[in-house]
DNA sequence: ACAACGATACCCT
DNA sequence: GGGTATCGTTGTT
């Protein structure tokens, strides 16, 4: 889907974009409804350039030692506290990861976006990543934002203000047999529990290759 | 000033 | 598929 076409299906109103009240909701709920959705970006030039979604996590606003929010209200973290469908930056020393809130305000829950399957601007997103390799582009949170160009200046805006050059198409329905769930991935605290939702045999998602998150 | 933190690239087998 | 060097920000002292 170019440019041309995916104006045209915006006027035709052919998809739906999310709405906050796909949001608004738990956040293990989001993450698995996420899934199968479309992340788009539109470049400076008008280039879209996105995949589907086939990798998430969940992070909780109560009793999750992982969550970032658990630090409280702070310069970093103020993000998590606004209304759902906030994007949450955080920087991973080199790379950026993002998140999108949940719930209702001051209630600091989001999703982790975690790996996506390549599927417009796949030459752009090649040359932002500095690789050939399909299937480096975007399996990890690092990755997806690199090949994105999603960083701190997407803190705190809302996804779902029509300028914001990212957007979100949910999609209706979603085989559950394609879906799986996994401990989080590098999360030491709070770890026993299965807040990782990512497609089956989906070779874009990350530690595809690693038994551990299978 | 310092400790703590995870993802990635790269090279090895 | 595993080990390791490298990268920056945050919050606390």
């Amino acid at each position: 889907m170019g440019k041309e076409e995916f104006e045209r299906n915006l006027k035709r109103n052919n998809f739906t974009l999310a709405e906050r009240s796909f949001f608004a909701r738990n956040p293990r709920v989001v993450a698995k409804a996420l899934l199968g959705a479309k992340l788009l970006r539109t470049l400076k030039d008008g280039t879209i350039i996105g995949g589907v979604i086939v990798e998430t996590e969940a992070y909780l606003a109560k009793g999750d030692l992982a969550a970032h929010s658990q630090r409280g209200r702070t310069a970093a973290t103020r993000a998590l506290f606004q209304q759902a469908g906030t994007i949450y930056i955080h920087s991973m020393r080199a790379y950026f990861g993002m998140d999108i809130v949940t719930e209702e305000p001051e209630k600091p829950s989001s999703v982790l976006i975690r790996a996506l399957e390549p599927l417009e601007g796949i030459e752009e997103m090649k040359q932002l990543r500095n690789t050939e390799d399909l299937y480096s582009l975007t399996n990890g949170p690092g990755k997806l934002c690199q090949a994105l160009c999603i960083d701190k200046d997407f803190y705190g805006v809302d996804l779902l203000d029509p300028l914001v050059p990212l957007k979100i198409l949910p999609i209706s329905s979603l085989s559950k047999l394609s879906m799986a769930s996994s401990k989080r991935i590098g999360v030491n605290k709070s770890a026993h529990r299965n807040l990782r939702f990512f497609l089956k045999h989906n070779p874009f998602t990350s530690y595809f290759n690693s038994r551990k998150y299978r």
